[in-house]
DNA sequence: TGATTCAGAATGAACGTTCATTCCATGTTT
DNA sequence: AAACATGGAATGAACGTTCATTCTGAATCA
C-alpha cells in the first residue's frame, strides 16, 4: 500500500466509524484496525484525534462544494437557484448519508462552534455560493427583510432536519417530496 | 440538605454541566463537586450515569410543557394557534438556554436518536399539541399536502436553527426579528 | 434530660476498564 | 547501509462505578 493510499484508507474509516457512532465511540485503535493499519500509523499522517476530526471535516466541505454547484449557473432566475441549490444539496446528503452524519456530529460539537465562531462571516458549510445568493436576494428585495442568518436558518434548518429523519429511517423521501419541501423553503425566505 | 434536596442539586450540576460541555465533557466527578455531594451519592439517586442523562431529559420536557401551552387556546384561528405555539418555544429557549443546549446534546446523540425511535413505533407523542394541530391543518387543507414530519422540519427546523445561533452569540434576537422568524415558518407550512 | 443505639444516607479512595498516545523492534525503500 | 515507515505492545491518564467506612439524626432508654 502507497503512502497516500494509507492516508486514505484512514480518513474513510475515521469518516465511517464517526459517522455511526459519533467521535467518542470511534477509538484510535478501532480506526486503525478498520484502515487495515497499525495504531501508531495513523500519528505519522495525523498529529492527534483532533487533527484527524477536522482534517476530515475540511475534506468533506471540499467533496460536497463541486457537486452542489455542478449545473449551476448565475444567469438563471433568482427562484431557480435557489432551488437549484437547495435540491442539489438535500440530495447530496441523502446519497451520501456518511458525510452527512459527520457534519451534523461535528457541528453538533465544541469542534464545530469553535469552527463557526472563526468564520462567523463565512457562516454554514463554507459554501460562498449560499452567501453570495442570499446577500443578493436581499439587496434586490426578493427576499424578507430579515438578516441573513435567519434566511439561512429558514433555508437550511428544514433541509437539514429532513435529511436526518431520511437517513434515520423515520421518513422516506422522494423527488417529489424533495421538490415540495425545497418549494416550501422558498416560501418562507420570499418577500 | 434534605433527601429531595441533592437530587435537585445533582439534576441541576448535571445540566449546567453537560449543556455546556456535552455527554462526555460532563464527568460524574465534576457533577458530584458542582453539586456539592460525594461521587457516590449520585448513585443513590441514579442507577448510573445513562439513567441520569434520560432522567433529566424528561424533567425537562415537563417543565417545557406547562410554559408552552399557556394561553393557548384551542378556539383561536388556525395560524393564532400557530404562531403562538412556535413563538414560545422559541421564547422559550432563548430564556432557557442550558435548557434548549441540553435537549440538543440529547437530540444529537444515540439517547436522542433511540428515544424518538421508540416513540414512532409507540404513538406516545410527547409533542402532543403541536401533533393535534398539524394533523388538524392537514385534514382542514390549511397547511400544504406533505407529510407530517415534512411539517415538523419545516417549522422546528429554522426555530431551532434560530435559537442555536442566538444562544451561541451569532445573532441577537429581538421581539420583532422573531415574529417575523415565525411568520416566515408560518408562510413555509401554509397551503 | 442526657446517654445510647441504630438504620440508612453520604462519602471518597480504590478498582477495573478504556482510551489516546508513545515507543521501539522490525520491515521496507533508496 | 542508512533513512524512513510500520505495527502493535506498552504507558499513563481519565473515567464510571463500587464499597467499606463515616456521619447524622431520630428513636429509645434510664
Amino acid at each position: 500500500m502507497s503512502k497516500p493510499d494509507k492516508r486514505e484508507e484512514i480518513v474513510r474509516a475515521a469518516l465511517e466509524i464517526i459517522a455511526e457512532h459519533g467521535f467518542h465511540g470511534a477509538p484510535m485503535a478501532l480506526i486503525a484496525d478498520r484502515a487495515g493499519v497499525g495504531a501508531g500509523t495513523i500519528y505519522r499522517y495525523f498529529e492527534n484525534k483532533d487533527v484527524l476530526i477536522t482534517e476530515l471535516y475540511r475534506e468533506l466541505e471540499e467533496r460536497i462544494y463541486p457537486v452542489i454547484t455542478e449545473g449551476y449557473s448565475e444567469v438563471k432566475a433568482f427562484r431557480e437557484r435557489f432551488l437549484h441549490l437547495g435540491t442539489a444539496l438535500l440530495k447530496y446528503f441523502i446519497n451520501n448519508p456518511l458525510d452527512f452524519r459527520y457534519l451534523e456530529q461535528f457541528h453538533n460539537s465544541p469542534y464545530g462552534v469553535a469552527f463557526r465562531r472563526d468564520r462567523l462571516l463565512g457562516e454554514k458549510e463554507g459554501c460562498d455560493v449560499y452567501r453570495e445568493l442570499f446577500d443578493e436576494g436581499i439587496a434586490q428585495q426578493v427576499l424578507k427583510d430579515v438578516p441573513l442568518p435567519i434566511h439561512f436558518a429558514l433555508a437550511f434548518g428544514p433541509l437539514l432536519s429532513v435529511a436526518r429523519d431520511h437517513i434515520l429511517g423515520f421518513i422516506t423521501l422522494d423527488d417529489l417530496i424533495i421538490a415540495r419541501t425545497i418549494e416550501a423553503c422558498w416560501d418562507a425566505v420570499r418577500r
